[in-house]
DNA sequence: TATTTTATTGGTTGACCAACCAATAAACAA
DNA sequence: TTGTTTATTGGTTGGTCAACCAATAAAATA
């Protein structure tokens, strides 16, 4: 690899003034004059560096995209070494607040799950995030059910039950803020799945081991 | 007087215009012409009926909520005289398929989340629906839990992830169809409310009446 | 009473506008 | 070459407007 291009800064530049103006205009109304201005830079450039609008969205889900991973790998490294540990600290790094939570980033996701309804190019990468999210979370329900001794099934719907609450809790922080308790979220989530791993049935000639 | 005022059926006409439009391509994206050719009238007969373009916008956040709100009334009635029952009718109203289940009107609901993030007058009146809706929840999660002999403590948390959890379910289902399993989120979501209503503790001297 | 006129109100039209948009491309600079 | 600016394109937008049309009921007439 060479050394940094300057291509990269400003197109890590524009991405992240497309967010700042979406959250605040979304993404209709964030025309790329206003984007040029967030990122103080020419209009004229922007289009240098994306040969359209689009093209700047789709690198925002991507960046979104990765920095909901990156918190994910990080409470998963910094959580107990046990099944429910680490399903507690998927659910702490999609819905928990602290420092991690970014406002803008939320807005933009809400307006994103939007946009990928009508425009394929969206949905698609939108969709791909979704789709790992979804096998990430299969994956540590099966880790618990397994370890707890219950019946691997049913798996796909209980892991979208998880993601789609996920995604509502977005919706309502920004949409309706101050309806839903401070802080419900995190906590009420892992209660919610804690129900529905408990309600699994248990395995022949096994026991919870709680 | 003057001539007989056809005023609400046109109205209406332009308001389910715009819901198909919309479904389409998304509010800023719906513009006048496009849902007065939509309706099948001149485009400046529109601002005849409505102000601005926010004025319809706002019209249908009250007309979906209206009809989300009559297949609930519709479910309850219908329902068992039992309050699980009629929590469960809760579900099936705001989630259900069959035939009251209309993808356009999703779309739309979906889009107008995000919409209610910056436009503070359809923020408004999502939010007096979604305050609404998560009484209606909280009344019928109360009748359930006293119903079954346990405490009646931490309402709004559960209603709020129920709530979320519906939202969410409409996200995923518009912008990731088919990533999650068909016709998941009724059943999964009344198993995940039983599992959240059978951790509440038991008041003292109660028996579970199930 | 029966019929016609008239005034009033509401419904509809198509032209129009200033503002804004995304995108292009050529000129310029490092 | 690579990055940046400037000027311009062709098109669309929400909203306004003056004018015209249709329906109604009350007033005037027979």
């Amino acid at each position: 690899m060479g050394r940094a291009s300057k291509g990269e800064e400003r197109r890590a530049q524009i991405i992240l003034a497309l967010q700042d103006v979406m959250a605040e205009k979304g993404y209709e109304r964030a025309s790329i004059k206003s984007i040029a201005q967030a990122a103080s830079i020419n209009p004229g450039l922007v289009h240098h560096y994306f040969g359209n609008k689009q093209e700047i969205l789709v690198s925002l889900v991507e960046d979104l995209g990765q920095r909901l991973h990156t918190r994910y790998i990080q409470q998963i490294e910094e959580s107990e070494d046990a099944p429910r540990a680490r399903l507690f600290a998927f659910i702490d790094a999609y819905v928990g607040l602290g420092p991690g939570a970014d406002p803008k980033a939320v807005a933009c996701w809400v307006s994103i799950g939007a946009e990928a309804i009508r425009q394929p190019e969206v949905r698609e990468t939108f969709m791909r995030f979704m789709r790992d999210t979804l096998e990430q979370i299969k994956l540590r329900l099966t880790e618990v059910l397994a370890d707890e001794g219950r019946q691997i099934t049913n798996i796909e719907a209980l892991a979208s039950v998880l993601l789609a609450s996920i995604e509502g809790s977005y919706t309502l922080a920004m949409a309706v803020p101050g309806l839903t308790p401070q802080g419900y979220a995190s906590p009420t989530l892992k209660q919610m799945i804690v129900g529905l791993i408990e309600q699994q049935p248990l395995r022949e000639g096994k026991e919870s081991s709680t």
